[in-house]
DNA sequence: CCCATCAAGTTTTACGTATAACGTGCTCCG
DNA sequence: CGGAGCACGTTATACGTAAAACTTGATGGG
């Protein structure tokens, strides 16, 4: 007899089906074979169904020692990238009957500080992309399983990581660019400390060096598009010849970029052309639409989330970079004649 | 002594200050004044941090009968607006010593079907976007306190909720449009049963019912940037006076119609004014820039969990829709001369 | 001087679950 | 016909925490 306040335990439903707590369990947990017999089970199935009962998630986690939870840390929900990181990474875990909690660092994109403090969960996992070190090894000295999302392979304190090949794909850029003719490169590179934005500009220098005759140079701005159109207008005011690629750390500069041509009276892909990275829907609604790098970040999450579990249960997780490859729209073109 | 392997409890940081477990949950809880010494509290927080305790939720969370832990149900992550409804039902609730877990519906936009079947967590409470009515049944059998967001208040079977007031967004969008001299009005619904999308058509139907010699016509499409495209190029094409202002259900949709117009070759807002509805930052992003209602996505979040909070202490939540407001940008101008 | 009060703890219990360990009859084989 | 084994359960216990109920020794007021 319910009392009908408070929701419904195994013992109720175990009273209701006149069997004891433990035979409820044991139905109700598949673990009943040679032990209950059908009709019983049967008995026990409808009791639980009639009260509307469901497990208690506290006691299970107590008794069993573990959630079944993982925490995802990522640094901000501002695009729908991480958005759809997240996406990934939980279809993932609930294929496995693991639940995602989401953890966006307060501070916007850059290091979170205590990603513990307010995930109100008891945690058998941990994702976290673009980690600050101190937040890191705090994680490690928790003992808690721990896959890096884009982070330096050498400082991720042993932690398992999972890349995308952005290396790569800014070497997709320079090739497609240079193909068409661009010499004079101009990078607008995101002024962030992470490790993603720093190969970009490495990828970048280091396939420039390959040909000879090319120059490039750099302009900072925060990942905003007033950020990136005040940086574009300032590089392209400087003295010099103009540079006729633009080559930007991610879709949102790139759309601060076009603005920044717009004023400064350059057409697209005519006098500049422009390149992004994320393929954000972004890409397709600006015009003219964008030549960028495609990264499938749902892809992401799927591997980071496969890789944990890979971990939790001591194997090894899965290796390789994830690819990347050019999408060619129509912000890139042949450089002006002089 | 720890065992090394497994996180230390409470008592294990009991043996190290030499005390009983329950001093150290009363230390630790706060709860010590006038119960235990001074030294004897200093010893035991001592011993917690040496030891680097910190207390197994799951445990607290049985003993305790609640888990501080809310779902949030929305339809999907594929613009940064319920993004940043997280973001603001987030950090109330982390204000208030609680976590959330998000729960994006699998199918996309649209109803939900299970929220609880994948959500892997004990819950207090939950905050729900456009669910479906069986869904919503399932909770409230559940007994769950429960906030819906953006819901028909009849319909929501006696749940409390939290609107935006999108009915004077609307309202405003059509008094600027008339105000420029548009009579000949298209409305770009997004093709989804949802609450939200409805009143849209209501208020603008109601508004323009009550000036003579307007007209009204719809085309519907589900939202995605092509999809838009393609009922706007339908629309256009139909015969008749065609209509100066497009009003779209949102800032996505709009897009698409920016890209049919561009088509037809119609200038925006030369021939063709054109409004959405969020203001995400795809509203600046293209050119010109949208003129559009602004919605305080993080605002609706806190409100969401601040209603929820009420609910689940007894209290009323606070009444009133939360006002939007006309942003006036580039795509809306006076209708073309015939 | 004796009981009430109080500080400073300890002992015990309950939360709801999963499962190891422990009965019962009954069947069936040697 | 005796007991081994099986089918079908039950009883008991542990997970780690919070807090109610209890203990103990000291103090102090009437």
């Amino acid at each position: 007899m319910a009392r009908g306040s408070t929701r419904p335990t195994s013992r109720d439903v175990a009273q209701a089906a006149g069997v004891s707590q433990a035979a409820v369990s044991l139905v109700l947990g598949d673990k009943w074979r040679g032990r209950v017999s059908e009709p019983t089970a049967q008995r026990v199935r409808d009791a639980a169904r009639r009260l509307g009962y469901r497990p208690n998630l506290a006691a299970r986690n107590l008794r069993l020692g573990r959630t079944r939870t993982v925490l995802l840390v990522v640094p901000a929900l501002t695009t729908e990238f991480f958005a759809e990181v997240y996406t990934g990474a939980a279809r993932v875990a609930a294929q496995h009957g693991f639940g995602v909690v989401l953890y966006p660092s307060p501070e916007g994109v850059g290091p979170a500080r205590d990603p513990f403090a307010s995930a109100q969960a008891a945690l058998d996992g941990v994702i976290a992309s673009s980690m600050a070190a101190d937040a890191l090894t705090a994680i490690r000295g928790d003992q808690l399983p721990l896959v890096m999302l884009d982070s330096d392979p050498e400082g991720s304190l042993g932690a398992a990581t999972v890349n995308l090949d952005i290396t790569d794909g800014i070497r997709q850029v320079a090739e497609h660019l240079l193909a068409l003719g661009h010499r004079r490169f101009l990078h607008l590179a995101a002024d962030v400390p992470s490790w993603t934005f720093e190969i970009r500009a490495r990828a970048l220098a280091a396939r420039l060096a390959d040909t000879p005759g090319t120059t490039l140079r750099t302009a900072r701005a925060p990942i905003s598009v007033d950020g990136a159109l005040a940086a574009t207008e300032t590089a392209l005011a400087a003295p010099g010849p103009r540079p006729t690629a633009l080559v930007c750390d991610d879709d949102k500069l790139a759309v601060g970029a076009y603005k920044a041509a717009r004023r400064a009276g350059l057409r697209v892909p005519d006098d500049l052309s422009v390149t992004g990275l994320d393929d954000l829907g972004l890409a397709t609604a600006i015009d003219p639409e964008l030549t960028t790098v495609r990264l499938d970040a749902e892809l992401f999450g799927e591997r980071g989330m496969r890789a944990l579990l890979a971990v939790m249960e001591g194997r090894t997780p899965e290796e390789g970079d994830i690819p990347v490859h050019l999408v060619v729209r129509g912000s890139t073109a042949p450089p002006p004649h002089d």
